[in-house]
DNA sequence: GTTCTAACA
DNA sequence: TGTTAGGA
């Protein structure tokens, strides 16, 4: 039995790389649409993974990072060669960081014994809440649960 | 239903 | 960039 309080591990069970996405999820995320996303990637600006069956494009929590900061960038007003260049010399802006992670962190529950991190609702018609579960061997099991479902 | 590529108003 | 066609 550890003396750990659950909420201790989850610095160390938090592993971004696991937090994956597809594109018409980060579209709705970030506001940037699929064919821009596509675009970008095409110029060279972005990246993306397509080792799945469906060949089809997932972004890791990193990718969704710099695609957030490049949108904001253009929000303040840059091209988007502007904001890639921007991006690319100063790396991420910590107040694009901490508005995502503020906005995607919507409290911690206990999920089945598990405890999970609410990161918001997941459609705009707000029928599903993607939560991260931290299970009991510390790996993170990321789920959506639709909001019927979701009790407490 | 979602994503893909290619093409064009 | 948006949108649409035509498939997977």
């Amino acid at each position: 039995m550890s003396s750990k309080q659950w909420y201790e591990t989850f610095p160390k069970a938090l592993d971004l790389n696991k937090l994956i996405f597809k594109i018409g999820e980060v579209s709705k995320m970030v506001s940037v649409s699929s064919r821009q996303l596509r675009y970008w990637e095409q110029k060279g600006y972005i990246k993306s993974n397509r080792s799945n069956n469906h060949n089809s494009r997932v972004y890791n929590f990193y990718n969704l990072l710099r695609i957030a900061n490049i949108k904001n960038r253009i929000n303040q007003g840059y091209t988007l060669i502007g904001a890639v260049h921007k991006v690319n010399e100063h790396g991420n802006n910590l107040n694009t960081v901490f508005s995502f992670m503020r906005e995607s962190f919507h409290g911690i529950k206990m999920i089945h014994g598990n405890p999970a991190i609410n990161l918001g609702y997941f459609d705009h018609h707000h029928k599903q809440i993607l939560y991260g579960i931290i299970k009991s061997n510390q790996e993170v099991e990321y789920q959506l649960i639709n909001k019927s479902d979701a009790f407490n």
